[in-house]
DNA sequence: TTCATTTCTTAACAAATGTGAATGCAATTA
DNA sequence: TAATTGCATTCACATTTGTTAAGAAATGAA
């Protein structure tokens, strides 16, 4: 399973067996039901998770008690609550599996130590970091220039996929839109 | 000048004559008229920038000529293209001077060259990195879960003096809405 | 100052999205 | 099997925001 992880860091072959079981021993793999939980409300996160299998979302509680997505993270990419681990205070937001998913998770104390151990990592986890604040821009550039029917065919465009995994509902709240109006949307497309 | 950096890095005190010398070497300092461009669309980011008086805006030029807002920068704050920066393409966006401004530019060259000699320094900018990915994630938020009317209300409350010192339409622009929706928004307010 | 330009406001109407309720469908459970 | 539950769709209507146009106010230049 670490082998996924070397691909998704551009690192494969580029580590040391020696090295490699030095970072497989810091993992814990972790396997999550459907709607278990990775991390909740008032928990501070200090780990960062690898999806290895499965569908996880990242998602906040509107006062309503509805659940406002952020994102959806797919198997083979990284799963973190930034804003918690950032600073160190209680995260607003949940972490939980929409599939059946299997989670390798590293935690901070753990991660830091490969980090010093092995340079090559820690330039690829700097490219994650990366990663995710550019999808972070290009989410709030969609919000606040594109309208839900253009966010929406963005989103079948790079996650045709999701449409078959994901309830319908999720979607929407991951758009901003209520339900009924990515219906309305599917509808007329 | 190289002062009002060091209290920005929280670094006040912690760095020693001989390394505030070689820092304050590698920065260029660049007056910027009003409306006068800091980056062109095009242009790769090859620079960090330290806005140390006026205020710049960081924006994107849409289909019709609208300039879209993305962000505004004040004094004592960092301004970059991380996009570009990042990625090492041709800037999408543009940055340009709000006001009569003084920009402390360092080049990215010269960047590493301060990160590589001073670990101090690298820890601190990690930090700024990390600000502006929570200022996205904020910003994602707020237009995923509130209206025009309460975005405007939050940006109000944490950028009071803006209102003074940037046309409204820019701030409209800001908020993902048309100059007109916002000038309703304050009338009924 | 006066004129020209830019910015802001207002209003009427259009379009997009939200809301609440009803319905149907599919999956699950008793 | 029947009943229940959760999800998707549809509709009518409400609210929010966009668009167009006109004029008022502010700003800058001559």
């Amino acid at each position: 399973m670490i082998i996924e992880i070397l691909n998704n860091l551009e690192l494969n072959g580029k580590l040391t067996d020696k090295q490699i079981n030095f970072v497989q021993s810091k993992i814990e793999v972790l396997e999550l039901e459907k709607n278990e939980h990775l991390l909740k409300i008032g928990q501070v996160c200090t780990f960062i998770g690898f999806v290895s299998k499965g569908l996880v979302m990242f998602y906040n509680i509107a006062d309503n008690g509805e659940e406002k997505v952020c994102e959806f993270i797919k198997e083979n990419d990284w799963v973190s609550q930034y804003q918690s681990m950032i600073t160190g205070t209680e995260s607003p937001t949940e972490i939980k599996a929409i599939e059946p998913s299997t989670i390798l998770k590293i935690s901070f104390f753990n991660l830091e130590l490969i980090l010093e151990k092995i340079p090559l990592v820690e330039k690829s986890f700097k490219q994650v970091i990366d990663k995710f604040l550019l999808k972070m821009l290009e989410r709030s550039h969609s919000f606040q220039n594109l309208k839900a029917e253009q966010r929406y065919a963005v989103f079948v465009k790079e996650n045709p996929e999701l449409l078959q995994r994901v309830p319908q509902y999720y979607i929407a709240s991951f758009l901003g839109i209520a339900p009924q109006s990515l219906s309305r949307i599917r509808k007329n497309s």
